[in-house]
DNA sequence: CGGGATCCTCTTTGATACTG
DNA sequence: CAGTATCAAAGAGGATCCCG
């Protein structure tokens, strides 16, 4: 069984990007990655404050996973104070292209979203 | 305040892409929005069907914000028993782009992720 | 058939305290 | 400093019943 036939997979709707969405999308990750290209490699509390509103918990958890993927590199100082720092991988550049699309949608289609939201709230909710 | 400095995206950690994977990576959407994007207008019990796993209640939730978002459009036939169909708006459509990213991101790279896993939980572990 | 309402479970998250 | 441990809180999600 490989990774694109997985229990994640199948659980996903038989869709054949879910596996990339549970990797690079889940909560808090896209943040981190975000962070981690625009100011390279951080130490620990660095990152904590530029991804603003995580928890140190919640950032260990991500940084576990996103390392796990090879998505995020960790680096241990055996000092005292501890000194860790994490860096992007290439593997982890290489969603670029992917993170560019989105920048793209974004700027052509985020206000029509807006739009949208104004138009359901103010009249069109579902009619029976 | 437009959609762009709304509180999520404050809350995403100061992340420009955030509002977008608010919008398109919550939950269950991306299955949903393939179904509809590949097998055309479907009714509610056949989509159900389509997406693997998920049950009446998110999927009417998730609909539901799919088309405050437009992405998805929402017809009801007055009829008896009821009849709702559901089709991917031009907006949806206008994810293409992205999606077709992330799957040439997966053809490259799934396999790398699988391995940075195995070696990852052979002997990767962190070390203090 | 397409949901809405209700109740209940379970994972995720937050806050706080502690340690090598 | 960089976590881990623990407990409490919250929200998402499942199961079931009912209605137009």
């Amino acid at each position: 069984m490989t990774i694109v036939d997985s229990p994640a997979l199948v659980a996903g709707g038989g869709c054949p990007i879910a596996p990339v969405v549970d990797i690079v999308f889940s909560r808090w990750t896209t943040p981190i990655l975000w962070q981690l290209n625009a100011h390279g490699r951080q130490r620990f509390t660095d990152l904590r404050d530029l991804v603003e509103g995580i928890t140190a918990k919640v950032l260990t958890q991500r940084l576990r996973q996103l390392e796990r993927d090879g998505l995020v590199e960790r680096t241990s100082h055996p000092e005292i104070p501890p000194r860790v720092e994490y860096e992007i991988t290439e593997l982890g550049r290489s969603l670029a292209p992917v993170f560019a699309a989105l920048v793209t949608w974004s700027e052509d289609n985020l206000d029509r979203v807006a739009d949208a939201r104004e138009g359901y709230d103010t009249s069109g909710r579902p009619r029976p």
